[in-house]
DNA sequence: AACACTAATTTGAACGCTCAAATGGAACGC
DNA sequence: GCGTTCCATTTGAGCGTTCAAATTAGTGTT
């Protein structure tokens, strides 16, 4: 009964060849006589050969893994990050790829995460999100000369690497024209506070739309962390001056159901009475109707995959970083 | 400059031993004498070594490498699934295995990407998401002798398996006996087709807990897709029926979310002149202030871990399977 | 017919590790 | 003092693949 797995072995004597003419048959066809080429895939077929990855990555160092970091886990953290994440791990499973998962608190930790899985594992590359001001990951593995790509640009210095993002600024200056369109005057953005550069990339798109239809900005930006409850606050705080805005632009989707929550409660109709938009097509935001940018992450997820693929098959050598900035979409729905 | 990375042979020479005392050191410290372990310790620090994976699981056959499916991008489907996901690789981690990702539409498919996987990868184990009535996974995994551990009791047949599940009816019960205690005489069941295992678990808490408090049941329960229009029209429908509740449990939060779509929109506050709640704890539940059941996703994916374990530790040997049933947590918010 | 040259295939070694068996000592009993 | 037992360590082989070099077959040139 034993029926023992087959290897490059036993079908190299079934089809009377030897063992690298198969592997050549799998990994360089060309180099195969066809009428020899057919008889050891038929072997292969009846006998339903499959390479071991791990004799592979043994000998040639490579593991077909691709390695991603996920936040802790407590904080949901990013729901955008996990769409991110399915759409990567089908789309690198089209490509010869797996994704293996890791969690890292901060970036001290994920650089360790990232020592130890490149020494064990022989990962070929890694996927890093949420790049940041002075982001140590991207440091590291660029003088460790591993490949990487981000999704998300390298703020505050230039491109050492390859990147992929999306126009933050473009989906919220559209989100702004559309409001504008609608015939609002005063238009307030709620965002974070000052210094990170997904933060202040959006807003600037804001500030751009308000320009240049010629609407006020002057005291209609707010700055609150990510939160409904600070969302809320900051909402409540603007309704409250002398000249109110009729419409939020808002950073964040979960700021934006602050906000969002804050109408309500004042019995005014989102979309009707005041106008609110967020970012990143949440589920929420999908559940109350919410207006909302929302970030291409299939798109996202391929371009990372062809910029990793670029750079494993250039094995090392320099070449020109890829930089791709894709445009979010802007998704209508009642509150706006 | 050279710096090769060092390997059971570099660090052997360096502490004047053989390879295999190097590698009894790392996997079999009792083997060997204390003033031996020590001198060869001192090396493996000073030098760095890392065992190579690839290496390992050649010789071995394990490769600390525990596969989960994934529902396809596109439809979200699963926040729940993703927190698991993320308590899953946190805990994997620490227990010195690694999560591997796939992606499969249907169950076919699954089966067909844990057939590659198992072929290429050399996996250890599998996590099985999603149980449901007749699920061809298990029986394939069953056959095949793979270790895997479901997410998910095996609903309509007895367990040949180590499975690890939430009870629903108990969760549902506790949102219920809630609305009991708060006075409410006509409570209402928003739940999903039936024929679903999960489903028909969770309608069963709501029914007991109504029937020992002496609440009345007939005609309080409707059935529609999972979804928030489906929801919104289920909820719509008992509140246009002649004694209509004045309390909905619903089976999901995607529904309690088109139950409380529709109650804002009829100028109803949902906790003040009507209940709901919903389940799964999920951030547009947070967000709107729904109240709903939590799943202990952290435990849950602890108690995978250690069934998983139990398996590989016996080798293949026969043992009883493992069995757990977590109870879920009332998260109570304003809603209810 | 001897030679050069390319195309197709084979051979031996190596990747880094662990298994199974072998070796060398120290301690023990009689 | 000689076999027996036990402990610590070493040796040789092999997991399944691919690389690099060697061999053989095939084709054409003078």
């Amino acid at each position: 009964m034993g029926q023992q797995r087959p290897t490059l072995e036993t079908v190299a004597r079934a089809a009377e060849v030897s063992r690298q003419t198969v592997s050549n048959v799998l990994n360089a066809p060309h180099l195969v006589r066809p009428a020899t080429r057919e008889r050891v895939q038929a072997v292969i077929a009846r006998t339903g050969y499959r390479p071991v990855k791990a004799a592979q990555t043994l000998r040639t160092g490579r593991s077909h893994l691709i390695a991603m970091g996920i936040p802790n886990p407590g904080e949901g953290a990013g729901e955008l990050l996990d769409r991110f994440l399915h759409a990567l791990t089908d789309q690198a499973q089209q490509r010869g790829y797996r994704i293996l998962l890791f969690t890292a608190g901060d970036d001290t930790a994920e650089v360790a995460a990232y020592d130890s899985l490149l020494g064990e594992y022989n990962l070929d590359a890694f996927v890093v999100t949420s790049t940041h001001t002075a982001d140590s990951r991207t440091t590291w593995l660029g003088r460790q000369r591993v490949p990487f790509v981000t999704f998300g640009r390298p703020w505050g210095t230039i491109a050492r690497h390859s990147w992929v993002d999306v126009d933050g600024a473009c989906g919220i200056r559209a989100a702004t024209d559309h409001l504008i369109a609608a015939g609002h005057q005063r238009i307030a953005f709620l965002g974070w506070p000052g210094g990170s550069g997904v933060g202040d990339d959006r807003r600037s798109g804001w500030e751009q739309a308000c320009q240049a239809a010629g609407r006020p900005v002057a005291g209609l930006a707010s700055q609150a962390e990510d939160g409904i409850g600070s969302g809320r606050a900051a909402c409540a705080a603007l309704l409250g001056s002398p000249l109110p805005p009729t419409a939020f632009v808002c950073v964040s989707d979960t700021i934006a159901l602050g906000a969002w929550t804050e109408l309500t409660a004042r019995g005014l109709v989102p979309g009707k009475d005041v106008a609110v938009t967020g970012f990143d097509n949440s589920a929420a935001a999908a559940a109350v109707g919410l207006t909302s940018v929302a970030q291409p992450v299939a798109e996202v997820a391929g371009a990372c995959l062809a910029a990793l693929q670029k750079l494993l098959a250039a094995r090392g050598a320099r070449l020109r970083h890829d930089r791709v900035l894709l445009e979010p979409r802007l998704v209508l729905r009642s509150s706006a």
